[in-house]
DNA sequence: CCATTAGTGTGTGCTACCGTACAGACTGTT
DNA sequence: AACAGTCTGTACGGTAGCACACACTAATGG
């Protein structure tokens, strides 16, 4: 494991007893994502698992039309895949990297094994399983009825979280995909933002200047998702 | 438990290894369950879990406006709720009985007890969860998507399954709740299916009359669900 | 330094679904 | 028989996001 980052930066793995950390640790090495890398597609078994430091990873469905749309990004706050965990070894997700950065790695035989031996480290998996459900719930009902400004807001909080930085990668074709809409809707939509005064940005790069006014913008669903996720794992360090 | 029902009749107590199933048996008890009737509200822990035999569980948020919107129908193909094996205790749905019926029903603590002694057990609800995970995920694709139309004959479709039943109860209202959308736009949708003579309807009464043309006009969200549960929890009986 | 690509801006109709309003029709109750 | 409550039908303007088309400019690479 590289000197330069401490297991503490993933929350996940910030959430395990001290002792299964301890010989989690040995097995993690320290990997840098390019952003647009594909880590899996759907239906593929995995050989590893990740838990990001200060990359995103995109979670996402092709439909048979060739349509897409996010499900979920995984940022520091947790692991992929969850089907690891769960037992069912691959999901029909595809996963991107949606901004590029560190991760924690381990083989999914390593972890399997390790999850399969340590009841404490299972549970506090399972419990990351069980805030990614409620987190895909609420974006059910948050695409339903929250407009697209306010779910343009969440994500660029959710990408600000995850990054570690105000000032991040990311297209608005990137964020269309994820967020399933038109390349040119968020163009217009991320214009009123820049105008509000709350973002600038300039080809593919993105800039959070007023994070407060963002949290207001943005619907409940990401603070519900967030505390949630303090609930089940604890608080943020 | 009753004499006229039969755990088979719950594809997940069906999947069960049958020594755990045995173990299980004497805890489970039948019980009727009415429609309409409020089985969990948001983040409440609930004392009881239900495998569904001929009734359908419908999961669904409240947002803070008022507004709501369906995450899953349970059925005779799962549990609830799934937070009991992942550890959590509560999660943030509201459950209500879409369509009355029978349920296996158990105590929390029971199955707790169980899940925590029988690795065999715990593997299969776990499954279960991963599959729920699939299924949540696809709505999220699904109702950015698809049209209302291909929404509705998915929600019938669900619901024919779970009710074992060609006729069942459910109003346009419950429907409308269900998949987040006004009352109005379902009596629309579901009138133009009427006159396809997909379906006929009367007062809180439906009736599916050409089940192979619902399919057709379905979107593919309700076939991916439905072999995703199949890969991971195995045929139907 | 030029050509190509990636990223963004903008416009014009279009449509599915919304919000609201209200009417009729059936069902169960007193 | 009258009544109240439930369920369904219909109508009308409003709007958010769509499909498609195309123009412009900054970065990239030979």
């Amino acid at each position: 494991m590289s000197h330069h980052h401490n297991p503490n930066q993933n929350r996940l793995l910030a959430a395990l007893r001290p002792d299964e950390l301890q010989e989690l640790l040995p097995h993690l090495q320290v990997v840098h994502l390019k952003a647009g890398e594909q880590l899996a597609k759907s239906g593929e078994r995995l050989s590893n698992v990740y838990f990001p430091i200060d990359s995103a990873i995109a979670l996402f469905y092709r439909l048979e039309s060739g349509e897409s749309a996010g499900v979920a990004v995984v940022g520091n706050e947790g692991m992929f895949s969850v089907a690891e965990v769960l037992g069912g070894a691959a999901m029909p997700y595809w996963a991107t990297v949606e901004t590029s950065g560190h991760v924690f790695q381990v083989t999914s035989d390593t972890l399997s094994e390790m999850n399969g031996r340590m009841a404490s480290l299972r549970d506090t998996l399972l419990l990351y399983a069980q805030a990614s459900l409620t987190q895909i719930s609420q974006t059910v009902v948050c695409e339903k009825h929250h407009s697209l400004t306010q779910q343009l807001c969440q994500h660029l909080l959710l990408i600000n979280d995850k990054s570690l930085s105000d000032d991040f990668r990311l297209t608005h074709e990137a964020i269309a995909n994820m967020l399933g809409v038109r390349r040119e809707s968020i163009t217009e939509t991320a214009g009123e933002l820049r105008d509000l005064g709350l973002i600038d940005y300039n080809r593919g790069h993105i800039k959070v200047l007023n994070r407060p006014r963002l949290e207001q913008m943005c619907c409940e669903c990401y603070a519900v998702v967030r505390d949630e996720f303090t609930r089940l794992l604890g608080g943020v360090r």
